[in-house]
DNA sequence: AGAAATACCCGTACGC
DNA sequence: TGCGTACGGGTATTTC
């Protein structure tokens, strides 16, 4: 379930391995992997291409090409690793591409949700997703602004990344907790102290998050300890640790949502 | 038009 | 044990 924090810490660990690296193979056993190209279309286009840099946008890894630009999301499943030419491939290892010296981008995809995406523009694919949380442009007075404009529920809102970029379920749930506000409470109603602390808490849980290298929980089952850090994601019936109050598990726009129900009033 | 519901996937956890 | 089923999760697409 790699979020912001997860996906930024992957871009930190490709980074050193993939700069100046050529591609110079691909193996792909997963077509739609590169949808709306065709593998043969992916292939031709990404050979022979270096990497230059290596970013995030919202929950995209971009990678930065001599002549395009790769967009890889790891939706639920996704992992990347950069492995030795000739390492056993792993059972969902769908995308694969070689380099120029001996290693390899792995792209191991269990539930076969991501997606390797080759454009011309990362900006312009990306143009439709909301404000980077943790850009300095993106002030509590733009959340509150854009709060203002809407009539929806909370959660559904901060889960659109057309609203803002990057938050998902755990941390959508984690940073309502900490602001004391309930998932359904309608986006416009929010005062300007409320919106302060939301802005706050929804920084500071995906700054944590990134600070803990994403390893707070366990996402794409990596063997284990489940442990994780949270106040309320996966805590149903287990107490609040603030007032001890039993962790409430409900269903908000089809996501499972925890809250705990004396620190988050639904009034 | 905007918002809600559904489709896409399959490993895991559960019930019988 | 083994089979069947519900569930989760992000986002594009479809429906309301």
């Amino acid at each position: 379930m790699p979020e912001l924090p997860e996906v930024e810490t992957r871009v930190r660990e490709m980074r050193p391995l993939c700069v100046g690296r050529t591609i110079v193979g691909v193996r792909l056993q997963w077509a739609r992997h590169v949808e709306p190209l065709l593998p043969s279309e992916f292939e031709q286009q990404i050979l022979g291409q270096e990497i230059l840099a290596v970013e995030r946008r919202a929950k995209y890894l971009v990678f930065r090409l001599s002549r395009q630009d790769l967009l890889i999301h790891l939706r639920m499943s996704g992992d990347l690793s950069v492995v030795a030419s000739g390492t056993p491939y792993e059972k969902h290892d769908h995308t694969t591409l070689g380099f120029d010296n001996h290693t390899e981008l792995r792209f191991n995809d269990a539930r076969k949700f991501g997606r390797a995406t080759l454009v011309a523009s990362a900006e312009q694919f990306t143009a439709h997703l909301g404000p980077e949380p943790l850009d300095p442009a993106f002030t509590a007075v733009v959340l509150y602004q854009r709060l203002q404009n809407s009539n929806r529920a909370l959660k559904p809102l901060l889960l659109d990344q057309t609203f803002l970029a990057g938050v998902g379920n755990i941390y959508c749930d984690e940073a309502l907790f900490a602001s004391g506000l309930h998932p359904l409470r309608l986006a416009s109603s929010l005062s300007e102290q409320e919106v302060a602390l939301l802005w706050q808490n929804i920084r500071q849980v995906l700054w944590d998050g990134i600070a803990r290298n994403g390893a707070s929980i366990d996402w794409v089952y990596r063997g284990g300890s489940q442990q994780h850090h949270f106040a309320v994601y996966g805590r149903t019936h287990q107490p609040c640790l603030t007032c001890g109050t039993p962790i409430q598990r409900l269903v908000v726009g089809q996501r499972g949502t925890h809250i705990c129900p004396q620190c988050q009033p639904s009034g």
